[in-house]
DNA sequence: GATTGACTTGGAGTTAGCTCCAGGTGCCAT
DNA sequence: ATGGCACCTGGAGCTAACTCCAAGTCAATC
């Protein structure tokens, strides 16, 4: 596969695969004797990993360093667990507040909702 | 209220605040004769809600034009809260990413577990 | 064998969202 | 009235994460 292609699979562009790859977000692509990336299964794995945890915020960083202490090998396991799980435990926070902030934007789009239905009948407009 | 104290209660920089206010994500605050912001309980509402928003991830750019909306008054009712429900739907959908990412990191995190612990084993190591 | 188009690289530029700084002012305590 | 401190403003600087660009190469087609 390459770049166009698994760009196209993953909504990424192809200066963003590129990027990924140069910064160590991605383990290093194979390139056919032109020198063009040919992306493997596993690449395409990668890919979708990365693109993933991206989506949800995960620094480029940490996933630099969890993709250099997989090249590392098994020696890294413990390490690579612990980082995912400090990583899951700041997403559940996040998650959380996202949870209750829907809930209130919930609120206040009711209050809206009453309000543009009673607005001729000259209510008070509380804050917000 | 000065901006120290309104930063220290909400946990944001004065630099923060300034800036904030500056590009209109807070109304603008009223000012002591000699110039220092002195911020009333609603300037103080709005800064959490601010600071709540902002916590979420919905854009400074988005929040200011909210923000404007309010200013021009009951007119705007319906399109800040139509807003509103935009930044909702948009919440929700990153709201349900992050739960199933969450999910996929428990999984691997699990398998992590079994595989430190079957170490010595000679395991064999899947992909990541 | 020349042209075309997709790829390559290294490096510069962009955007969002702050964060820092210099130079200035007001107020309070000495 | 003078020193020090917290505040002010406008503007420059910074970080993360891309995104764009120029110049070059390769492979396939005319």
């Amino acid at each position: 596969m390459n770049i166009s292609e698994v760009g196209g699979k993953f909504g990424l562009s192809q200066d963003t695969l590129r990027y990924y790859e140069r910064v160590g977000l991605l383990p290093r692509v194979n390139r056919t004797k032109g020198g063009v990336r040919d992306y493997t299964e596993e690449d395409c794995k990668w890919v979708e990993f990365i693109k993933c945890m991206r989506n949800v915020g995960l620094p480029v960083e940490v996933l630099i360093e969890y993709v250099a202490l997989y090249q590392l090998g098994d020696e890294t396991l413990q390490t690579r667990k612990e980082l995912l799980i400090e990583q899951r435990k700041q997403l559940a926070v996040r998650l959380e507040e996202m949870q209750s902030t829907l809930e209130r934007l919930d609120t206040k789009i009711d209050r809206y909702e009453q309000w543009t239905y009673a607005k001729d009948k000259l209510q008070r407009r509380p804050f917000n």
